[in-house]
DNA sequence: ACGTAAGGATCGTTGAACAATTCGACAAGG
DNA sequence: CCTTGTCGAATTGTTCAACGATCCTTACGT
């Protein structure tokens, strides 16, 4: 029992900024990305409002926030869980990246965008340097989201960033951190040569080849660790559409 | 064996449903997209807990939601508002459905999707030719539901949604509803053309001109209203980015 | 006119309470 | 042995009342 819930007491300091159920979220979004709390795990109201030193009604909120990013889903009356992904799912987010990333590659790159762009490959290669995998992870993932940058939509930047907090749940099965993470540095310093050569169709090409394979780098990794984690009694992946 | 029992998957979704704040939230979606409130307006949450008779805090759990469809939009301590939209948010809504629909109409459209489409082009038809020029803007917002159901991703049908329920909140704008729908009628016909005929390039072609033109025409409409209706002080749109 | 202080309204959060639901255990029945 | 019915503990769903915090307005003073 008592899942490491005593731990979160050391985040309480982090409480007493803006909204609390928002602190809350944000100390439970940390947590989930960096697998502390594992996917299945149900978060009891009780135990976690207790320590965190909040109202249940507070951390009810802070759990549906959570629940609209996707990272936890609720199941009523039996409380919220953290997410799990199907492979279907990994496979959905894939879709989504090569359309969304896809028309970015497209555009005429913007000083701006080309700048982040840019130091996220930079920051990549320095981490890759001094063997720093799990920075390497982090550059990565910045680098993505700058290149969302170019379609110079609020919207399609959010729903990256979203997008990508839901593939990190599942960047946790990489055993091997560094053979997932390598490949793709050089790849971006490519990529970004091609946008700075304005050549667009051989980017969006490239970009594919690349999305293709780090999906199935990550399925590959992925589908046996789900058919032996089969802790919870629902073999379909957890459904969190919402009507209408 | 199993008699049937495997067909009762499918009515799982049914199960999950339900839950006195989702009622809640889908009764207040309704009153905003049908105009009853006025964009700008507070939603008291007093007024609106005690006339619907639910607690405070059933009704915040409501406005959490829609806030995150951005319907709605929260201002710590003084509560939420309905949404209103700035030009810039028309554009990028505009933006985001080019990239999204854009995809979709590149792709080899399956049977399924193709029928759905078939099925909104024949009901704005069958409206317009009755002069029910609301039921004509119904069917057009599922002929580019349905356009998007192409690409084959939940993520993106749902992204969809919301995309076009906020755009209902500026579709009130128009005054002449015949004027803002009937010019499209026949276009969808003809996109819905090139898609069976398999000419992809020339379907997005089509397409962003498509969008370029309804784009203009909301925009055109809209600003002149929201530089008379300076009810709120906030010049700029309402921002509803989290942090992070 | 301008800054400031008091007041009122409303939100933010809490704690407790009770109803509703789930789930496991155990007994009864075939 | 397997299925079904029933009970009870545990947990969530929802409500309510209360109090502090924050924002807006108004009135005041300089």
């Amino acid at each position: 029992m008592d899942n490491g819930v005593a731990d979160l007491e050391r985040d309480r300091s982090r409480l007493g900024r803006s909204s609390t159920a928002e602190r809350v979220a944000d100390i439970l979004r940390d947590r989930i990305s960096e697998g502390f709390f594992e996917p299945g795990q149900r978060l009891s109201e009780e135990s976690i409002s207790e320590a965190l030193g909040v109202s249940r009604n507070t951390l009810r909120e802070a759990f549906r926030l959570l629940s609209h990013e996707r990272l936890l889903y609720h199941r009523l009356n039996r409380g919220v869980f953290v997410r799990i992904l199907s492979a279907e799912d990994v496979a959905d987010l894939y879709r989504v990246r090569r359309v969304i990333e896809g028309a970015a590659v497209r555009r005429t790159p913007t000083p701006k965008a080309l700048r982040l762009i840019k130091e996220a490959v930079a920051d990549a290669e320095r981490a890759a340097a001094s063997d720093d995998w799990r920075a390497v992870g982090t550059a990565n993932i910045r680098f993505h989201q700058a290149l969302v940058t170019l379609n110079q939509s609020p919207r399609l930047d959010e729903a990256m960033g979203q997008l990508l907090a839901e593939l990190r749940l599942v960047f946790h099965v990489m055993k091997n951190p560094r053979a997932f993470h390598e490949p793709f540095v050089e790849r971006n310093r490519r990529l970004l040569e091609l946008l700075e050569a304005g050549r667009p169709d051989e980017a969006a090409a490239f970009l594919d080849a690349y999305l293709d394979h780090a999906e199935r780098l990550l399925v590959d990794a992925y589908e046996p660790a789900y058919e032996l984690n089969s802790s919870t009694p629902t073999p379909t992946g957890p459904v969190h559409g919402r009507n209408r």
